[in-house]
DNA sequence: CACCAGGTTGACC
DNA sequence: GGTCAACATGGT
């Protein structure tokens, strides 16, 4: 694991994930980019930003109409104009400072607990935001090391999650592996892959079948 | 034209 | 516990 970590950022160079001004950027980044492209997020976040809604305070008072029509290029503009209305309530009653002094588990199942936030986005947010060991075992690293062979059946987050934080402790490092595995498998291990240019052709093992 | 993107929810079994 | 459709825009 340490390995093609180490492999990737020579590969690929430090990422500097995740790109945002402040913390709150961050949190709203993670929940616009379920499921969508970055390239939509980057406009959406560009007309919260023109807007001046950019703050739990102002995304509170904001017309939950005129919410979506700003953050409509992310997608799901519907629910995921409520999903911000619900981050921004959990931020104006409870501030960063306290949220920090909390222990990672109790942060995690706070964090859960916000309509909007899953697993995944959770983890971005306690990694990115809060600086925790936690691997984000998106579906991209399930690809990825499936076709490694460091892991065999079906997707389960919180197994793969565990695989990865047994052996890695330092969140600089986590947040670099969480974005590397997301660059190499943009690249190179789509669904239909080009194995021939991937910089880990040689660890990959393709006879198996199974995403 | 079909498929994908830095997932989550609620319904259902 | 697990599975599944729905959610919506923009790029390839």
């Amino acid at each position: 694991m340490s390995t093609i970590f180490k492999r990737l950022l020579d590969h690929f160079g430090p990422q500097g994930w995740w790109p945002a001004e402040t913390p709150f950027e961050v949190m709203v980044g993670a929940i616009l980019t379920q499921n969508t492209s970055w390239k939509n997020v980057e406009r959406a976040i560009e007309n919260l930003k023109n807007a001046g809604c950019l703050t739990p305070e102002r995304i509170t008072s904001c017309p939950l109409n005129e919410l979506r029509e700003l953050i409509k290029p992310a997608g799901f503009y519907n629910q995921k104009a409520l999903y911000l209305k619900e981050l921004s309530r959990f931020l104006l009653d409870h501030p960063l400072e306290e949220l920090a002094t909390l222990p990672t588990h109790e942060l995690r199942r706070l964090l859960l607990s916000i309509k909007g936030i899953g697993k995944e986005t959770a983890d971005s947010i306690l990694l990115y935001v809060f600086n925790r060991p936690v691997f984000v075992a998106d579906r991209y690293s399930h690809r990825v090391f499936s076709r490694l062979g460091i892991w065999r059946g079906p997707y389960r987050y919180e197994e793969i999650r565990s695989l990865v934080e047994e052996e890695m402790k330092d969140p600089e490092e986590l947040k670099e592996f969480h974005a590397l595995v997301v660059e190499l498998a943009k690249n190179y291990c789509r669904p239909q892959p080009r194995c021939d240019a991937c910089p880990l052709k040689d660890l990959c093992s393709f006879n198996r079948e199974g995403e």
